[in-house]
DNA sequence: AGATTTGTTTTGATATGTCAAAAATATATG
DNA sequence: CATATATTTTTGACATATCAAAACAAATCT
């Protein structure tokens, strides 16, 4: 039987949860619940039958975890998100700060058929316009380690890599700053105390951001 | 309240129900169940639903037709349907006999924005690659009486226009054959004791055919 | 430790969409 | 026109996915 859109869910949200953490704990109920967007016991009765589908490891009152099984469904699922975010972007010329919300639809549908017309046309892309990297059909996800604007060495030029938010604002935001993966900057300095990162970008404009919106741009050294 | 994606099917089921009929009598239960693939009972319930949504007007025991509030939703179901179809054959490069099953899916989920955008691209086409109608985003669709194969004088160039069937196997049968919407045949005879239908293509080749697969293929003189 | 807060699970309901089979109605046949 | 046949509607049930609020467990704080 094949995975419904809200299995489909779940899983993807478990998936981003689990690679967001930094250690390898379980994903508590109340996280998962929010980042679907249900109420607690909703994701508990969800979780016991994706455990009894074997997608999920269920620890009552600790949390939940994807199996094998489950990782590599919530990677194809992945999969067809971004390809179809690379495909808007680059085959239909929609803005990469709109996609997002289509390609949430569209992936829950869209055929094997289709999925590999478009990395065909796309020329078997590796990341979608955001950075993210896309799976391979078997499931495998290049993993990669980033600095964030937070975390890389000042006065040295960097490159944007990867944008890890799908807000349209923030995306806009980051357009409008010559911000998009590809380009390149520079941290000038941070400032602890007011929470902020001072930039200089490639056409040597100074700008300056807040802590949490600089560790969500991630980037490459040189 | 927009609509479900059932709700849609079952409107679509009955735009092509009235449409085919010659008549404009109401539309049976059985038949509409069955357009829609579910039993009987299942139809009455849903139709009872949407006469209290004002979509459809419904008589018990005789029928159901839609509304014109329903009229106008199931054309712009029909507008989305045919213009993926369009896209994935024209700018995806899939073929016309494959497209109906993922543009089945895609209708219930593309965004308004991606509907314009394909419309766009596509240099806002007025048939899909069947050579249906596509309606306008208001819901209105031209309406053109045929001939087909079946009509049509004998001895005579006609061009095909029109495709009233969306099996994938038909298509493929018609494709191989030279009879796509925009070749030109003749109609050399038609038999009626033995239900066939002789054409000349445009490349001379003679070929026959049965008289139900001939009055789906819709054409126009000249 | 005992009490409070926080998080999780259970319970009882609801909404949507479906079926099978019994009951009701309409249509066709002798 | 009365009965047999078709179709349609009703009924009771089920599957999925959800919520609110009660019950329960775990963590935190004096």
């Amino acid at each position: 039987m094949l995975p419904s859109s809200t299995v489909e869910n779940y899983l993807k949200a478990l998936y981003h949860a689990e690679t967001a953490a930094t250690d390898r704990r379980l994903v508590p109920m109340g996280q998962l619940a929010g980042a679907v967007g249900v109420a607690p016991g909703t994701a508990t009765t969800m979780v016991k039958a994706l455990a009894e589908s074997g997608l999920v490891e269920y620890e009552p009152y600790l949390g939940v975890r994807l199996s094998p099984a489950g990782t590599k469904l919530a990677a194809l699922v992945l999969r067809r998100h971004r390809l179809i975010e690379q495909f808007l972007v680059e085959i239909m010329g929609m803005s990469w700060a709109e996609v997002h919300e289509d390609a949430e639809q569209l992936e829950h549908v869209v055929s094997e058929r289709l999925v590999d017309r478009m990395d065909a046309m796309l020329g078997h892309p590796s990341v979608d316009p955001h950075g993210d990297p896309i799976p391979t059909p078997d499931g495998a996800m290049a993993t990669h380690s980033y600095h964030s604007l937070l975390t890389c060495p000042l006065q040295t030029t960097v490159t944007v890599t990867r944008v890890a938010d799908q807000d349209a604002s923030f995306l806009r935001f980051l357009e409008a700053q010559e911000l998009k993966p590809g380009q390149s900057i520079e941290v000038e300095a941070r400032d602890p105390v007011a929470d902020s990162v001072r930039l200089r970008t490639g056409d040597e404009r100074l700008i300056t951001i807040g802590a949490k919106a600089a560790s969500k741009v991630l980037i490459e050294l040189g």
